[in-house]
Order: structure tokens, then sequence, then C-alpha cells
DNA sequence: CAAAACTGTTTCATAATGTGGGACAAACAT
DNA sequence: ATGTTTGTCCCACATTATGAAACAGTTTTG
């Protein structure tokens, strides 16, 4: 499989340009790059004719251009968020060896949205594109904690809380202090409310506003998960969903 | 002045697949960009080993990917917002023939981010990097109107409304229907208010809560601005403020 | 105020690099 | 089963990108 080398460098330049947010020059991105001064030259002047970096005005220094973010104003939230949490999906599958996955609030459920799959031979099966209900659901539970106490309870004042396994919430009033306790915790936890045999653990994604946009969530067999490393496991996912919370809010103001 | 083709491409391949939220092969690219299938393969290989574009699972179709999200994500608010107006105040500049400018609020204060020269002999000075007050300069003004309550009678309140010229509202109850009524029209203008002689126009960029960020500005000297055409340098005005609110909101959610 | 050290851009010979025709395999539709 | 689409791979060809060095502008230094 070949692969177009000027292509990768000009994204090494992106890369080293977007780390310097004042503008950078020639000279110290092709020391940085490891490039020769007229090849950066020449491929700076070409990224700044397709708009991906713009020289700042009376100067020679150049930042991050337009096209850059037009390409991806163009780009759905639900693909953004994708995009910015696929990276820690792979990694949270990679260290813990379940399934992760990305719902997000969907009206009155829960839609998920990416699923990055473990090796085990025995695993959940793909839940991409699913809706499922909020009281049920490792990522639902969370979204109705952190909720605003108005959408929480009509939630649970309209929806009838339907069983699904044998440990499904079904009364409001046991649900109200889970979720509190979900709240105070900062993640979600289930076993055996959705299906029987099946463990999770979801953790929040916030945006500028302290609102839950997402959930991290990690599946697997009850008979292995979370296993003996729980707080392991906690800490990674607390902690991916932590860095994923400050992404979004970089880029979101 | 040289180029590299293939970035040349690579972008217009990016270009394409933006577009298509929910992927597009390597044919369909091939066809709307007017390349080969094999060197559109070849490029998307690459740009996917960048993390420019990733593939859906389960599927060979391409859709944007992570590092782009990555790149803008390391690169602050301010940068993105005039990134995101560069392509409108060269616009409106072109359009109007003054300068057009960038304004954010910053404390009790405007700061001026960016501004595009005009070709006029006569022209207002270049303030970028500058801060002035909020009830002397069109953007500040604009940003009183669409201030919550609170923040705008704090600052009537606390801070002395200082005279900078022959025009300038110094009394807060003169200022305060004033205000209401840039609020109602959704712009804001100024004569002989920062600085004798000098005239200016803003309208508002709002984000995806309806908070007021930022303010397109434009700027003439008295005897030449608005002129004659007052209605349509408003209306292209004002139509360019909408369309980077669209953006940003977008881009935000 | 000139010399020195820096900046970024341009030129140009070289060959390395990217290109596209076509063959191939794999998936899908008929 | 055949036919039609998909994306990838291979390889000869020359177009295309490359880097050394020279150049032209700026800023720093003595």
């Amino acid at each position: 499989m070949s692969t177009v080398q000027s292509i990768e460098r000009a994204f090494a330049i992106l890369q080293v340009v977007a780390a310097h947010p004042d503008g950078v020059g020639v000279t110290a991105v092709s020391q940085q790059v490891e490039m020769h001064k007229s090849t950066v030259s020449r491929l700076l002047a070409t990224l700044e004719g397709v708009g991906a970096v713009a020289r700042l005005p009376e100067s020679n220094l150049f930042r991050i251009g337009p096209s850059l973010l037009s390409l991806i104003s163009q780009v759905p939230f639900h693909q953004q968020l994708i995009a910015l949490a696929s990276p820690f999906l792979h990694q949270l599958t990679a260290q813990i060896g379940e399934d992760s996955g990305l719902c997000v609030p969907d009206g009155d459920q829960v839609l998920q949205i990416d699923q990055v799959r473990g090796q085990q031979q025995i695993q959940v099966r793909n839940w991409i594109g699913e809706r499922y209900p909020l009281h049920s659901s490792v990522a639902g539970k969370l979204f109705l904690a952190f909720f605003a106490e108005e959408r929480r309870e009509r939630y649970l004042r309209e929806r009838p809380l339907i069983r699904y396994a044998s440990q499904t919430y079904t009364d409001p009033d046991q649900l109200r202090p889970h979720l509190l306790a979900i709240r105070q915790h900062g993640y979600s936890w289930v076993l055996d409310e959705f299906a029987d045999g099946l463990a999770g653990l979801a953790v929040p994604i916030f945006d500028s506003n302290n609102q839950i946009v997402a959930a991290v969530t990690i599946y697997g067999p009850s008979f292995r998960f979370p296993g003996d490393n729980r707080a392991a496991v906690l800490s990674l996912a607390l902690d991916a969903g932590r860095k994923m919370t400050d992404l979004l809010r970089q880029s979101n103001r």
C-alpha cells in the first residue's frame, strides 16, 4: 500500500502550525518537521492557496486557515463527536479489552452512534444506530441523572419504566435515589438491567455549558466485567471522559 | 510560485468527503473531482493514514476523520472566529469599499481582533489588538445592547461614560433607550462618538445559545460613510452577520 | 551605518515521486 | 449462475516534487 509523501508532509506541517496559535515561520516549521526550507515554503504556499493556513497580516507567519474550519463546519455534530471520541474509544478497548461505545441522548431515548469492538470471543452485539430507553441502559441512566430536574421528572412521570431484564428499575421512587447517586459519583453502571448477563459502565461528556452531550460506555458479559480491576477500569473511563470534555470545550469556545 | 498538485487534489477530495456526511466511496469521489479511481484511492488511503478521513465501520465509505478536528481544537476561539469571518470581511470590504473589522467583548471593553483594509486614500487606522470602551464604540454599544440586563446595568452603574468625541453618550439615561433601539433593530451605528469624523456600523454574531460573541464592523470617515446606499450597506452587513452566526452554530452544535 | 545573520522565495538540474491505464479480486445485483 | 459494480494493486512512464544553492528583503549586531 503506497502513500503520497507530500500529503503526509503537509499534515505534519499543519500539526506544527496548529500547535503555534500565534503563528510560525517557514524556518521554524522546517526545523520541527525536519524538512528543507524550500520544501516547507512550497508546501506552505500550497496550503495557503487552498486556505488550510493563512498568513498573519503584516508578517509572514502562518496560522491555521479558514478552509479547515469550513470543512468541519459541514460535518454534523454527531459525526464530530464520533471523530473526537474515536481515538479514546480505541484506547479504552485496547486497555480494558471490552467493547466501548458512544451514545447521545435522542429525545426520550438513547442513540448509539459508535462502538469499538474488542477481541473477546464472547462479546456484546453491535448496537450502532440503535435506540433504547433511558431508564434501562447505562448511558440512558447517566443522561437522566444529568438532565435538568424538569426533564428528568417529566420522563419519570410520562414514560412507563418497562422491564427489560431481571434488575430493571421499574419504580420511579427506586430509580430517583439511584440517579442521584449516579450524578454524585459522576458515572453510571448497570447489571442485568438492559439484558440479563450484561454489565456496563458509562461516563459523561459535557459541553461548554456543562450540559451532558454524550456518554462513553463500556460493556461486557457480567461474568467477566468489570472484573477484579474495577477501580482501574473506572478511572480509565473517567479520565477519557474528562479529556473528551476538555477537547470539546476547546473546540466550542 | 509553484504549488504542490497532490495537496491541492487532497483538499479537493476532502471538500467532497465533507459534503457527504453519510460517507462517500472512491468511485463517487473520483467522478466529482474528475480524477482517476486509482489516484483517488491512493490519496484517500494517505488521508486515512494521517487521520484526515476515516472509513465507516463495515464499509469502505469515507467520512471526515478525527485529525482535522484535533487540529482545529488546538486553535483558540478568537482565531477560529477570525478564520471563520475572514472571507466575509474581505467580501464586505470589496463590496462596500470601506474597512471592515471583527470585535469581541473583553470584560468591560471591546477588543478588535481583525480588520480588513479597503483601498480608500482616506481610511481609518489599524485597530487590531486595541481595546476601547463599550459605550463609545459601535461594537461596544452592540454588545451592551445584547448583554443580559444585569451585565448592561452593572456597566452603566459602575463605569463613568467618558466623553471621547462630540456626540459620545455620557448620560446613562440617554444611552439606555438608544441601546434598546439597537437591540430592536439588530445592528448598531455610530457617528462622532468615538472620534469626530468617524462613522461606523456593527452587526452581531451569536453562538448556539444566542449569546453575542462578536461583532462585524464597518468604519469610514463620516463625509463618505455610509453614503447614499445606506440601506444596501446595512443589508450586506446584516446578511454577513447572519451567515456567520449560522456557520458558528453549525460548527458548535 | 555598514556588516552580519537572519528571514522567505526562486531557480534549476536531478530523479524520485506521483500518476493513470489496466489487471485483479471481492462484493453486490441480476 | 452471470454480469456489474466496487476498491486495490501493479508497473512503465514522465510528470512532479525535491533540495542545494543563489537571491532578495529584514532585522540584529557590532
